[in-house]
DNA sequence: TGTTTACTCTATTAAATCTATAGGGTAATA
DNA sequence: TATTACCCTATAGATTTAATAGAGTAAACA
């Protein structure tokens, strides 16, 4: 019996981070590790991390324009991170690169939003199951700072 | 300003719960509700819940091979709950409902495999920071009964 | 001043996944 | 034996993900 089989639902394995995320954090991890702020090319780091460099163009630019990165152009540019790594919280990173960290919009600090297929939510049990994962989520984010990821 | 202009990275909010897993647990819950264990017609969950019928009949039963709902045919038939509401950890309701509780394979105790592009667990700080996101929410799962659900 | 470097931005595409529906089949019951 | 209600497979449309293409632009440097 194979672990599939076991639970016997699913044709496949559904991981949720999604690639976007996951390099997202990858990239800026690498920056992180560099011991100046100098800027690296968006090829230093796709090598170095396996990542496809196009798509890893548009993560850095979206990274770039919530603040977290700064660019330069030309030779001897690139992305360098405008923050030190211990001022920059996870929780933030995550919005971000994947969304909100509540799994349903009825327990959303940031992106609440009534369920329209629910009557009620003080006796939904799906809403209080899910109010505990976002609180225990944010907590692991909001106490995990870029700097608690590089080793 | 609006919520999405805040963050500025999506076109469309993402949220993570499948609907197939919260119509699962309101499903669950409707059942665990009921004082006694006679079937339920699909209908009436449906109906109650705002499901899609057809839908929620893939659910329930991939619910009843599971070993979560027994089922009877017929008149007066319907879906029925197995077990005691206080003994249905929420750890095996995700896994079956959602998949695995962790977000990357490479921290998975039931679905573990290597990322192919990471070269080192040891030294990956997206490995560090979802083992944090796994531990934490498999504590919630698994102090969570489906009787703690219900109101 | 011109050439090279390297980021910027939009559009597009293929594949995967999610949600829902259709419709006939079968077992159980009265 | 007629009815009820679950069983099962197949399919389809919409959405989302992941990746690629390619032209554009700003900066650096000789």
């Amino acid at each position: 019996m194979n672990k599939i089989d076991r639970f016997a639902i699913f044709d496949y394995i559904r991981f949720m981070l999604s690639k976007k995320t996951k390099y997202g954090l990858k990239a800026l991890t690498f920056l992180a590790q560099k011991k100046d702020r100098q800027p690296v090319q968006i090829a230093e780091i796709a090598i170095a991390e396996n990542i496809s460099q196009k798509f890893l163009e548009t993560i850095l630019l979206s990274l770039r324009k919530t603040g977290f990165l700064g660019s330069k152009k030309g030779k001897g540019g690139g992305y360098y991170l405008i923050k030190d790594p211990s001022e920059i919280q996870m929780t933030a990173v995550m919005r971000v690169l994947e969304g909100p960290i509540s799994m349903v919009p009825c327990v959303s600090l940031n992106f609440y939003e009534k369920c329209d297929d629910c009557p009620d939510e003080a006796t939904c049990g799906v809403h209080k199951l899910m109010m505990q994962i976002r609180d225990s989520n944010l907590e692991v984010y909001r106490n995990t700072m870029l700097s608690d990821l590089i080793s």
